[in-house]
DNA sequence: GTATCCACAGCTCT
DNA sequence: CAGAGCTGTGGATA
């Protein structure tokens, strides 16, 4: 097929605007709205197409946080996706879809399955559990990542969300078992939802800098690269969008270290 | 010892 | 008002 691109090797950058197309208003803005931010050299949507196929890779960049976002599948061919894995995919019930917030134990706001090479786990708020066999779907759109990635995984957390009453809250992904050099790839499937990154040290009520989120909608189709440092210092959530009343299936394809410790 | 993680109620803001 | 966003809440885990 294709030659392989690799995103955080070729030199092209856009302003975190070019991808953030929810209206800006929705960012709490304070008077430095129009400063851009310091040491960022981003202003250059110039000669970037130097090549532009077969995917459109879109460069999302702020201080300490890399991605890339582009339309992997067509939409017949994400739709027919989409169906397999709701075939395919077996999620967690009961115990294992569980999580002690405070004390109290909720059902996570969504489903959850695991697949992956034999042998290898994930823990999730302290519950471990191993990768099911990879389905023919999840197999093959693995494959297509490592295409256009040049990136090998050997897991893949799917979360589903029924609707937009199901989210997921801020987080960062567990580095612990995971391999610090490899990027994370998110396919999405069916409902577009937003998607928000929040760097570190502005969260809270006392937080010590202001630095904006990055707000992303990922549509149908798309593969979002989440390339180191990104996860060590930004956070990122699935808001609740009440209006979203279709499901959506996302896949995070990881590479998982084998427990040979420190 | 200690830093991090999780989701929700309750609140404000628009 | 309704939806979105922020804050306070603690026991388990590494």
């Amino acid at each position: 097929m294709e030659s392989f691109l690799i995103p955080g090797q070729k030199k092209r950058s856009c302003t975190s605007d070019a991808i953030t197309r929810s209206p800006r208003k929705k960012i709490k803005l304070e008077k430095d709205e129009r400063m851009k931010e310091e040491k960022d050299e981003v202003d250059e949507d110039s000669a970037l197409a130097e090549f532009s196929l077969p995917v459109p890779w879109q460069k999302i960049k702020a201080e300490g946080l890399d991605c890339d976002y582009a339309l992997l599948f067509a939409k017949e061919e994400a739709d027919q996706l989409f169906k397999q894995l709701e075939n395919e995919v077996v999620y967690s019930t009961g115990e294992e879809a569980k999580v002690q917030v405070f004390g109290k134990v909720y059902s996570i706001p969504r489903k959850q399955a695991t697949y992956g090479d034999a042998g290898l786990t994930y823990t999730y708020s302290g519950v471990t559990r191993s990768a099911c066999p990879w389905t023919p779907t999840l197999e093959s759109i693995r494959d297509a990542v490592t295409k256009t990635t040049g990136q090998t995984f050997n897991f893949v957390l799917v979360n589903r969300y029924k609707d937009g009453q199901d989210h997921m809250g801020e987080h960062r992904d567990d580095e612990k078992e995971l391999d610090p050099l490899c990027p994370i790839a998110s396919v999405s499937l069916g409902a577009a939802r937003d998607f928000i990154f929040r760097h570190r040290d502005a969260r809270g009520k006392q937080s010590c800098r202001q630095i904006e989120p990055v707000k992303l909608e990922l549509a149908h189709g798309s593969l979002l690269l989440m390339n180191p440092p990104t996860n060590t210092f930004w956070y990122h959530s699935l808001p609740v969008r009440k209006k979203v009343l279709l499901p959506r299936i996302n896949l995070t394809f990881r590479r998982i270290v084998l427990a040979s410790k420190k």
